[in-house]
This record gives structure tokens, C-alpha cells and sequence, in this order.
DNA sequence: TAGTGGTCTAGACCACGTG
DNA sequence: ACGTGGTCTAGACCACTAT
């Protein structure tokens, strides 16, 4: 392999290096990096379901082996998928497929904490679960036509009993099928895990938009508050492999006593 | 080099390996790789000032035979270094200490966005600088002695003509000797490039606590709204080398067509 | 004891920017 | 043509976990 990840431009296109075996579908005619291109196959072999969360993945030298590679390349791959959240090693262990029902999720995606640092469990209470067709707002940002089906789910989240979340969130209706009220209940633990372990949809990325806003005379009677009363409104879209958006989620929080967190500003 | 780095419980401790020339000021006896090791040497060398921001530092081969050590373990050490935001790699030219003044800083300390994407700078109008005595809540946050000085700075941003923020800015007395109303006004350009170039302190680091409040009679007034509207206030704490706090700052944001940007949920 | 990820090295070549 | 960071390799040894 040594010296053989020439220029595109040069007479022998570097993209016949791909150590083949599993080699890209289509070896597309742009340069990368080799372990970037590690990092494609690696990355598929997650969406395709080869390795699923919580399973190890083949220790490095194998996946060297596999891909003709050495291993610091492979380890290079690695490197950035772990960082990018969708791998975590452990050392003398091997390498995991990141799962969503691990401790720290409810921290990564629900950041609202307490003013006193204790940390409590919250418990769902759904309010309605309907297939509608898009609004096209949701539709520009699920990347549907307008009018494509969605699933429209409300429910409220309350902490120590008291009401602090009241959250509309939006899903394509083609990817949740059969996704009912019923199958909603039945489930126990975090929506992210059951988007995973029962539709196969992984939230790998999300971006917020966060504003104050008053409340109006719905939402105020969900969470028990005044009308004007002021919330944090959080606006989520999350994206799923391939950077396609797989769910917008408006969440109207009260923010007495909780505080919405954020670190590091990188 | 090879093969020194042993355990800290094996007999001969590790840290006699740093390769000296500039070693650690206190040896301590906690093992850390290697890696690490060049990392703080290179650390202290951006907060001694050896290297100014902006201005680029000695290559990797430069620093490599500095140190003692391989090309590949500096590498590592400015991998993490510039996933921190403090040194920039430019490939062809060199690593240069992470400056305030670029493009990004209003956007990596300012999270707040038009709806409709465009980017206004913004104008500040200062209110007041003056120095008191700390309260004891700032003086905890600042980690100072309750009633230690500190400087308060109040001041407003607008955007295209519109006050949007209203800012209430706490700071260590002892670190910003000299701060005052004319200084303050005199300055062109951001608050942190002044921090940086005039008292010679860089925020490395913030962690932000935000939530929704109801504008306060004095609030209102100065941002323009009717009292109770919806705010966004954020709470943040800047950190600099060694993660010594250095800033307070209270906003509080008209989210009117703006809002708050977020991404990626790590 | 064996296997995994983690560290470190030395050397080669590539890609980029500048003279 | 030269120097910089970027990629890739091969091999050694360390640290952690399990058996």
C-alpha cells in the first residue's frame, strides 16, 4: 500500500487502492484518505446493521486484516468515529457500537438539569400519537414532499411530578410505520432506544435552535402555567446516517428550578 | 525513548522521562503518556506567552527534537491541542496559536442568529464599568474571596439598529487592573480580543446555563419591551488556562427573529 | 497467558503553500 | 525546490481485561 494514495489528478487514480473485499459500491472519482475511506466502510457496516449497538466490532488487526490496511489506519478511523460518537473503545475490552440506553443519554439529548445538580429520573405521559400529512414547514425540514405522511406524537415530561416538558415531535410516516399510541405505551424507557431497537433509525446528529417565547393558552394548560407565562422553546432536528433528517421535535420548556445546559462552546 | 514510559508503580517512575531541557516545573509523580506530557509543555508555553495568538510556533520536527521525542508524539500533542481550539493547523504553513479576532469568534462566543440567516455585525453601547466589591454568588462563580473586587460592565448589543442583548458582565478586579469606561471605549473590536491583547487573558473554554425569564422593569426598558416579555437569559462562565474562572456574564436575549444556535449534541 | 486497545518510534511519501 | 503539515506503514512495548 505504501505510497500508492496518489493525487487524483495523477495517471493512476488512488481510488483503485481501496483494498478491495468489501470495497465502496461505487468508487467515486474524488480523493480521500485512505482511513477516511476505512471510515466509510466501517460507518456502513453500521447502517447496514453488520455490527449493532452495544455489540463489539472486530478488534483492529482483524479489521485490518479485512481491509488490507495497517493497523494505525484502521485506528485512525476508529479515532473519529469514537469521537463522533458512534463508537467507544475500551481498552483491553475492544471496540462498541454505541447505544442509546446507556446512563449518559439522558443527558445527551434531554439537557435540562435541575438548579440543585440532583439528578431525577422523568417520567412520559403521551397525549396524542396520529398519522397526519406534512405541514410544509415539517416537510422542508424532514426533506419530504409536502402532504407526505407524518407521525405527529405530543406528550409531556414531568420531574418529580411536576410538569416541565411539553414536546410535539415529527416523524416520517413511510420510516415509523405501524408506530400507534398503543405500541407508544407499551414501550419502557427512552424514545431514542425505541426508534432504534424497534424502526432500525439511529440518531447519530442533531442541531437545535433555542428561543424564549410566551406561552400560549394550549400549551400553558399542558404544563400549568399562566398564559405569557415564559418558556425556552427548543427546535430539533435529528439526523440519522447520511445526514438525513429523521425527526423535528418542538419542545416547550418551563425553566423554573431547571436550566437548559450547555459546555464548552468549540 | 522507547519503551521508558512504565507504570508509575514499577520501580524506576516514568517522569524522570520527560525529556528535560523544559521539563514540568513540579515532577509529579502520576503518570501520564507521553503525548500528554508535550501537551501541557506546550500549554505552558502559549499561556507563558512564548507564543502569541496569532503567531506561528515551531514545526513538529522543531518541537520534536525540542523535546526529545518522535514527530508522531508532538503530532498527538497538537492533534488535542487544536481539537481545543488552541493552536490551528494550516497544512503547507504551520500551526499557529488560535487568535480571537478571526471571523469565527462572533459566532463561537455569540451563538445568536437571524431567522433568515444572514450575518449583521453587531454594535455595543456601553451602560457602565465600575468597580465594587464581589457579591458572594459572582465571588463563587469567579472563585474569589466574597468582597474581593471585581469590575461590572453593563452594556447592549444591537443589531441592525435593534437592541437585541443586554449584558451583564462580571470580572476578577485583580486580573483587569486598569478597566475603565474610556478604555473600555476606545476599543474597537471584540470584548475577548481586548481581554487578550490588553490584560493578557485568554477565555479557553465557557459552559452556559440557559433558561427563559419574564423581562424585569429595568430589563424591559433597556431592550425595549414590555415588562414580563420572554427572555432568553444565559448564564456563562469563561475559563482560561487551568480552568481558572475569569468571566461572568449574565444575558439577557430578545429572541425576536433570532434565535440561539446549537449543534451537534456530543 | 492471551487478546485488546493505547503509546511511541522511525521512516517513507503525499499535498499544500511559498519562494 | 523546499519546508510544512497530512497520511501510511511496520514493529515494539505498555496497560487493561478476561480466562
Amino acid at each position: 500500500m505504501r505510497g500508492m494514495n496518489s493525487n487524483p489528478a495523477s495517471t493512476t487514480n488512488s481510488n483503485g487502492t481501496v483494498p478491495a473485499a468489501e470495497a465502496a459500491s461505487v468508487p467515486s472519482p474524488t480523493f480521500s484518505p485512505l482511513y477516511q475511506q476505512i471510515k466509510a466502510l466501517i460507518t456502513q457496516g453500521l447502517e447496514f446493521g453488520e455490527w449493532k449497538p452495544g455489540e463489539i466490532i472486530p478488534s483492529e488487526v482483524e479489521l485490518a486484516a479485512r481491509y488490507k490496511v495497517s493497523q494505525g489506519t484502521v485506528r485512525k478511523a476508529i479515532d473519529e468515529l469514537a469521537a463522533d460518537n458512534l463508537l467507544v473503545r475500551r481498552q483491553g475490552k475492544g471496540t462498541f457500537v454505541a447505544a442509546h440506553n446507556e446512563d449518559r443519554v439522558q443527558f445527551r439529548f434531554l439537557r435540562l438539569l435541575p438548579d440543585d445538580g440532583d439528578v431525577h429520573p422523568h417520567v412520559s405521559r403521551l397525549l396524542e400519537c396520529r398519522r397526519l400529512r406534512a405541514p410544509a414547514e415539517i416537510a422542508r425540514q424532514l426533506d419530504l414532499k409536502p402532504a407526505d405522511p407524518v407521525v405527529l406524537i405530543k406528550r409531556l415530561l414531568q420531574f418529580d411530578g411536576v410538569t416541565t416538558v411539553f414536546d410535539e415531535i415529527w416523524l416520517p410516516g413511510a420510516v415509523f410505520r405501524g408506530l400507534t399510541a398503543e405500541r407508544f405505551s407499551e414501550y419502557k424507557g427512552p424514545l431514542y432506544t425505541m426508534f432504534e431497537t424497534e424502526f432500525g433509525t439511529r440518531m447519530i446528529r442533531a442541531s437545535e435552535k433555542i428561543r424564549a417565547v410566551a406561552a400560549d393558552e394550549t400549551v400553558a394548560q399542558y404544563l400549568g402555567v399562566a398564559e405569557g407565562f415564559p418558556l425556552l422553546l427548543v427546535e430539533r432536528v435529528s439526523y440519522t446516517y447520511g445526514d438525513r433528517p429523521v425527526e423535528v421535535r418542538r419542545g416547550w420548556y418551563v425553566t423554573t428550578g431547571y436550566y437548559y445546559y450547555q459546555n464548552d462552546l468549540s
